[in-house]
DNA sequence: TTAGCATTTTAGCCTTGGCTAAATTCTCGG
DNA sequence: CCGAGAATTTAGCCAAGGCTAAAATGCTAA
């Protein structure tokens, strides 16, 4: 590998980067819903073992994501607020834009889940362009 | 985790896929190009060691997806043949999808390539629709 | 209050996909 | 034909994200 490939280097890095970004989503809408995220549920939420959840707390903590104290439920910090408004509105914009092209609900939240953490912001631009947004919410 | 959880096991398995379904496209694209697929040219276009790339290989060899005698060069196996050719389908689909929304040729490339991997038939045949395509090529 | 169940943590194992260093094999020009 | 440089392979390291088993802690109902 020539220096020519430092670019490629953050390639690497995209999985861990997914991972984060649907750790910290999901730890807002827990506690959105629940005034709190434990561990159970996020292990529940992702069908992994809380074995499993605690050793990539561990590194969001490492990286400042989240904060929380042993055996204690898990919040956001700013970082990871941040990260989760980001994530919630790119996920929102895949969604709805999928549901605009007529894909099923159960279908456009699994392909948006898969989608949202490829899409450039200029793609981003254009799908929310190409959503016709209705300015009723449903009754 | 329960037994109920049986159907997110697959989800695991996603990452190792996508690298087997890239892995095979290059090789494909590069036995078209120069008649043969060698470890270092998967290497400079990856933009990782030959290492990474020989250990990867092994792995696809292991599963039936490429043959290759050592220090030879690589081809697919039947069963690479079809997955090269299910996800370039896949990949041109996706990328000629977003080039129709308006984005640019280098973006296209890259998000088609990172989006590939996570869209369903459903969402595909609804690309496929909704792409207007010529029928003319370019002269 | 405390016993027992639920939750969290720790220890230790595995595979994948990264890396460097070094050994092996191939190939081509002289 | 052979030696040097290129390509490939092997050995051995690392982090991430899977797992089970078992220990530690928290919490609640009797």
């Amino acid at each position: 590998m020539t220096v020519k490939n430092v670019k490629f280097k953050r390639l690497r890095d995209a999985h861990t980067r997914e991972t984060a970004e649907d750790y910290v989503e999901m730890i807002q809408e827990l506690v959105t819903e629940q005034g709190e995220a434990r561990l159970t549920d996020l292990a529940h939420r992702f069908g992994v073992t809380s074995v499993t959840v605690h050793k990539i707390l561990a590194r969001l903590q490492r990286e400042n994501l989240i904060q929380s104290q042993p055996y204690r439920a898990i919040f956001l910090t700013d970082k990871g607020k941040k990260m989760a408004l980001q994530s919630r509105k790119r996920h929102e914009i895949v969604y709805q834009f999928l549901r605009s092209l007529g894909v099923s609900e159960k279908i456009a939240h699994i392909d948006a889940e898969g989608i949202e953490h490829h899409v450039s912001s200029e793609t981003l631009r254009l799908f929310e362009k190409f959503t016709p947004h209705s300015t009723k919410k449903k009754p």
